[in-house]
DNA sequence: GACATGCTACCTACTAGTTGGTAGGTTCTC
DNA sequence: GAGAACCTACCAACTAGTAGGTAGCATGTC
């Protein structure tokens, strides 16, 4: 497996960071080459695109996420703790870093002007995303953790919605804190 | 009052629809002139820049929408209802239109990278539909239509949360009835 | 060991098109 | 004739993207 750090690696996480403060019109090959210190042709070299660059970004962002969510699955036996583990992880991102915010929640909100082949691989994390959390609400509705108030899919699809619409009022109020103020009476109303 | 349709108001119109398609880098003065059929520097006699533009169009949403929320305040008693009917236009505009998204929804995720003053009207947004539904809660609490599952503003604000999330769930999923599929069920949750 | 080949990573220099914005003149309307 | 609305004609900066070249390194081959 292949751990170093190669410029390719330096060019999305950068792009990463710009994309997750405004979306994919926000930042230009520009931006990338002032930080990682390279010049533009030469990200080209690395991505031929600008859809190319964002369409691996976000590729590498869900397989991250997957892996994520994979590791919750694995490490902690109860599905309450792991809905309170996964929103306690976007808490501490919005403690620690700068400007937080899911790569493809931001994305999504652009669709219908983002290369079709970026709009897929977003569409691809919401499911995934989605499913997971269907398997959550289900095995915790069958250990009598948690309590649905429609289907397993219903409440898993409100929950996300949830957790994305309280990174956007976190965002608009300019306070990290929102985000856990929002999510975690989410929390205490679907333990059983 | 002033009633007839000037030239500010077709750009005003344009640009919204322009952009709650992909936010506030996502759209240009070229492309609210091809549509309204004027100069760009025309607009900018209307608009001296893009985010004075930007600005009275939000206010000017906002204003549309705090206009919305007193009818509907004035018209409905039930706040049940109340609830029922906000989230209704939703599921119309999204029914109906072709890019239907909340202004203020979209320009949120967009802070970081937005004129400041057009990041001011967005959070007014936030702020004034939050007190609208915290009153709701209130209300509807008190009249025993609505079970609280915490305070109503910790409600309020998550039903806001759970909107706009189901905004970006519907673009993601790019199906216009996941809205209404995702908010419908918050509904039925919180009647009492 | 010398040398050709080919590849990766990067560069300079450039392009066409777009961006938001300005200067200054014309036309329409009250 | 004053002012609003609109125009043509600009501008500098920026956009993604291309062309063509170079340096370094790994091959294989004589």
């Amino acid at each position: 497996m292949n751990t170093q750090s190669t410029r390719a690696d330096d060019i999305l996480r950068c792009a990463r960071s710009l994309i997750v403060r405004g979306g994919y019109n926000s930042f230009s090959y520009a931006d990338i080459s002032k930080v990682v210190g390279i010049r533009t042709a030469s990200i080209h070299h690395h991505f031929p695109s600008k859809s190319d660059l964002v369409r691996v970004l976000v590729a590498q962002y869900r397989e991250e996420a997957s892996a994520g969510l994979a590791q919750l699955e694995q490490n902690i036996p109860d599905p309450l703790d792991q809905l309170r583990a996964y929103l306690g992880y976007w808490e501490r991102c919005f403690a620690d870093m700068a400007a937080p915010f899911c790569v493809c929640a931001l994305l999504a909100g652009e669709i219908p002007v983002l290369p079709e082949d970026v709009a897929v691989e977003v569409r691809a994390h919401f499911r995934r995303l989605a499913d997971w959390l269907t398997g959550v609400f289900q095995r915790g509705a069958a250990q009598g953790r948690l309590r649905l108030s429609g289907t397993a899919s219903a409440d898993a699809e409100m929950f996300m919605a949830t957790t994305h619409g309280a990174m956007l009022s976190a965002r608009a109020y300019g306070d990290a804190k929102a985000f856990g103020a929002i999510t975690r009476p989410l929390l205490e109303r679907i333990a059983a």
